[in-house]
DNA sequence: AAGCGCAATGTCACCTATTC
DNA sequence: GAATAGGTGACATTGCGCTT
C-alpha cells in the first residue's frame, strides 16, 4: 500500500505491506528514509543493510538505492528538493557542514507517523483549496524536521521543534526564504513583506527572535557556505564570492574576515 | 503595550588601486 | 590574473517618539 503527496519542493511518501522498488537515483532530491514499523531492507550503492524501526537514513542527491519491506513493515520517506523556495538549499548545507559523514539518525517512529498524517492532511487540504500559504507552511515544517534530523548529534533522538524564539509563521517564512535565496540579492523590504510587517518592525522582531539583524543573518549564511566550499572545493575565491551573491571579492573578503577573523585564502590554507 | 515612522548613525556595496 | 585593501555613496540599523 502506498500513499504519496508531492509539492514543488517536497515529497511525502508512505509504503507498507510488502512493498519493493527498483534501483534508482534522485538527482535533485535529498531523501530521508524513516522505517516506522518493522525492518526496511535497504540497498545503497550496491551495499545492503537492514534499517530497523526508529533508525533513519539520510541520503544526499545522486545516491543509487532501492529497498523492500515485508508484510508487517511500514516506511515513511521524506524528500526535499535541494534548491527552491522554502529553504531547501539549507538541507544540503546542514548535511555537509553539520552532520559530516553521519548518514543515520535515530528518530521517534510514533511521532513521525503522527507528523506524517498531519503533513499529508494539511497538504491535501492546501492543494485542493489552492492555498499556497498552507502548502508553504507544511514545506517549512518538513524542512525544519529534516534539518533538525541532519543537524543533531549521532545517537540522539530528534524531537522536532520550531527554531527557538521564532513562533511567528510569517517570520519563519521570511527566514526560510533567506535560507533559500541567500546567494541572491535580498532586500529587507522584501523580507518584511513576506513577514507581513513593516520594514522597521520586521527588523526588530527578527532581532528579538534570532539575536541578529536580517542582513547579518544572510551574511552569515553566505560565509558559512563559503567556508564549506573553501574546505571541499578548488573553486577560486573570486568564483565562490560571485556564486554566493557577493558583488565583489572585496566585499566577500571583508565579510569573511569580520566573521572568521581570517581571510578566505588563509582559511583555505589551514584546511 | 504593540506597531509604526523619521532621522541619525553605522555598515555595506561598488569601484578602483595595490600587492603578490 | 587573483587576492587584498582603500575611498565614497547607498543602504541597513538603531534610538526615539508618536499613534492606536
Amino acid at each position: 500500500m502506498e500513499m504519496k503527496v508531492e509539492t514543488d519542493w517536497i515529497e511525502l511518501w508512505q509504503g507498507s505491506e510488502a512493498f519493493s522498488n527498483v534501483p534508482h537515483t534522485h538527482d535533485e532530491w535529498m531523501q530521508v528514509t524513516l522505517p516506522v514499523k518493522g525492518v526496511c531492507h535497504f540497498t545503497q550503492e550496491a551495499r545492503s543493510f537492514g534499517l530497523e524501526q526508529g533508525s533513519g537514513l539520510i541520503q544526499p542527491p545522486g545516491t543509487n538505492h532501492h529497498f523492500r519491506i515485508g508484510e508487517s513493515a511500514a516506511v515513511v520517506i521524506v524528500k526535499v528538493r535541494e534548491r527552491g523556495r522554502g529553504g531547501m538549499a539549507s538541507v544540503r548545507r546542514d548535511f555537509e557542514a553539520g552532520a559530516g559523514h553521519e548518514l543515520r539518525q535515530r528518530f521517534d517512529a510514533d511521532a513521525v507517523v503522527a507528523r506524517f498524517r498531519t503533513w499529508m492532511l494539511a497538504l491535501i487540504q492546501g492543494q485542493s483549496a489552492a492555498d499556497p500559504l498552507a502548502v508553504q507552511e507544511v514545506e517549512h515544517d518538513v524542512l525544519a524536521y529534516v534539518s533538525g534530523l541532519i543537524g543533531m548529534e549521532h545517537g540522539e533522538t530528534y524531537r522536532s521543534e520550531p527554531p527557538k524564539g521564532v513562533a511567528d509563521p510569517h517570520l519563519l517564512r521570511a527566514i526560510a526564504y533567506m535560507h533559500d535565496c541567500y546567494d541572491e540579492t535580498i532586500s529587507v523590504d522584501e523580507l518584511a513583506a513576506l513577514a507581513l510587517q513593516s520594514r522597521f518592525h520586521f527588523i526588530r522582531s527578527f532581532r528579538e527572535a534570532t539575536g541578529t539583524t536580517p542582513y547579518q543573518y544572510v551574511l552569515k549564511l553566505r560565509v558559512d557556505e563559503a567556508m564549506a566550499r573553501l574546505r571541499r572545493t578548488e573553486t577560486t575565491i573570486g568564483q565562490i564570492s560571485a556564486d554566493l551573491g557577493f558583488a565583489s571579492t572585496s566585499q566577500f573578503h571583508r565579510a569573511f574576515l569580520k566573521m572568521t577573523g581570517m581571510t578566505p585564502k588563509a582559511y583555505r590554507l589551514l584546511q
